[in-house]
DNA sequence: GCAAAAGTGTTCCGACTACACCCATGC
DNA sequence: GCATGGGTGTAGTCGGAACACTTTTGC
């Protein structure tokens, strides 16, 4: 950033002038249903014009001395009670014209969006409805026409999520504390698609990098074997960290 | 992030206050400089306060009606003619406090900045020097205490960069049109470092990859035997998007 | 017993590693 | 000739893909 004009006093003459800026802050939500084998994403009716009564990503407009990423989290808590969670920046939207209140209000000010991509649990997600507006988890693939420009925040969330997923131990974050080999294949079957891995190789990949102990206990469901419970070891896993790692 | 001070005349009651921005682009813009074997970044010198004088990453603030990216371009053609170049955003940094200018300038008003990431042929990027500020290429491994955040900035797009060679064609962005097999293991070379790959061995998979054509005429180069001249072929590659690539 | 789910083992094959070696040029 | 850099070939090994098979539970 050089210069340092600005532009009220504008003293300076033939300066262009700096644009003003709201900043928001949007959320891609994504969460996996393990009962329906379903990728979700959270989305929110908004009540506020523009775009009043469309579907949105829950968002938010950045408060004085409130950082970016105050901002997501604040907008999560709002809207459900989460305990594992990941979340990152994704990415920041911020070409003109992006948003119809640059018209309508006057000053030229401006609205940028720095999105944030989140994964929680979905069991343990509680949305909070404040019965005014709605809420609600919807499957990636079938996602409505959203206000702004969300449906392409979604969608590079999406991407972002497959390559998270497939280079990172992202997963863990959001399993619980112990799970079996099963919910870990499920979860990664589930946003990679079916045809990502044989089942009996990717765990045989999987306890071959050595970061996932057996609990000793056993989890029963239903019919069949009962499946040993892991736990993501964190310090064994230390030493993979950058190097490139792939559970697909 | 907690909301205080605030002076505009608020209307409504009880409502936490937004915070104003100014949005700033920053650039960390990278160059091999295959002569002597270097990885370089692009610094200038500050002509404002704050941080007069100190070394920082060329960067400027969004004018009105000026795109996140369109301002990316514009610093970077203010500081160089460059033909092959590759940019893309790298992250926003957006905390209160990370820029001085927010607790003297009086309105409260928050600075914001969007980074990007460039990559430009070091033979065919000529600065423009305008006599009165620095501008010159520091080795990354080399840089001086910059201004702001900007180290930190800096070490995110290094760690980018090594990412996009190993898997996405960046590489040939930058290199120019003909180029030969040795022009593009060196580049790999000085940014991955010496012990990525063997030669005989690199060459082989990248041809084996298929998107490689040679123009049938050779590069004489001092002694030595004359080396093929290969082109990218775009095409040819396209079938590769979005599949697990390996350059390493 | 049988179905269902977990877990093991085996074979095939392509890819990466680490070299050794051959080729074409300048001087 | 010989140094220099470009280019080819090969043997060993590792790891993934595919799939058959065994084990432990519920009913």
């Amino acid at each position: 950033m050089s210069g340092n004009l600005q532009k009220k006093p504008a003293h300076s003459v033939a300066e262009p002038t700096l644009a003003d800026f709201k900043v928001g802050v949007d959320n891609v939500i994504f969460s996996v249903d393990t009962d329906q084998n379903r990728l979700l994403v959270l989305l929110v009716m908004r009540r506020d014009r523009p775009f009043l009564g469309s579907w949105s990503l829950p968002g938010t407009l950045v408060r004085q001395g409130e950082s970016l990423e105050d901002a997501a989290y604040r907008v999560l808590s709002e809207k459900m009670r989460a305990n594992n969670l990941y979340l990152e920046q994704l990415y920041t939207f911020g070409g003109p014209g992006r948003d119809p209140r640059e018209a309508e209000d006057s000053f030229g000010v401006r609205y940028l969006s720095v999105s944030y991509f989140a994964l929680v649990r979905f069991a343990e997600a509680s949305l909070i409805a404040d019965g005014v507006s709605g809420i609600a988890w919807y499957p990636v693939e079938q996602l409505p026409t959203l206000a702004f420009d969300h449906n392409e925040v979604v969608q590079y969330g999406y991407y972002r999520l497959r390559n998270k997923l497939e280079y990172s131990p992202v997963a863990f974050e959001v399993l619980p504390e112990a799970f079996t080999l099963s919910d870990l294949y499920q979860l990664y079957t589930i946003v990679l698609g079916e045809n990502f891995s044989d089942y009996s190789n990717f765990r045989t990949r999987l306890l071959k990098l050595g970061f996932l102990t057996d609990t000793g206990t056993k989890a029963s469901r239903g019919a069949g074997r009962p499946a040993s419970l892991y736990r993501f070891d964190a310090d064994k896993f230390a030493h993979l960290k950058d190097k490139p790692l792939v559970f697909v």
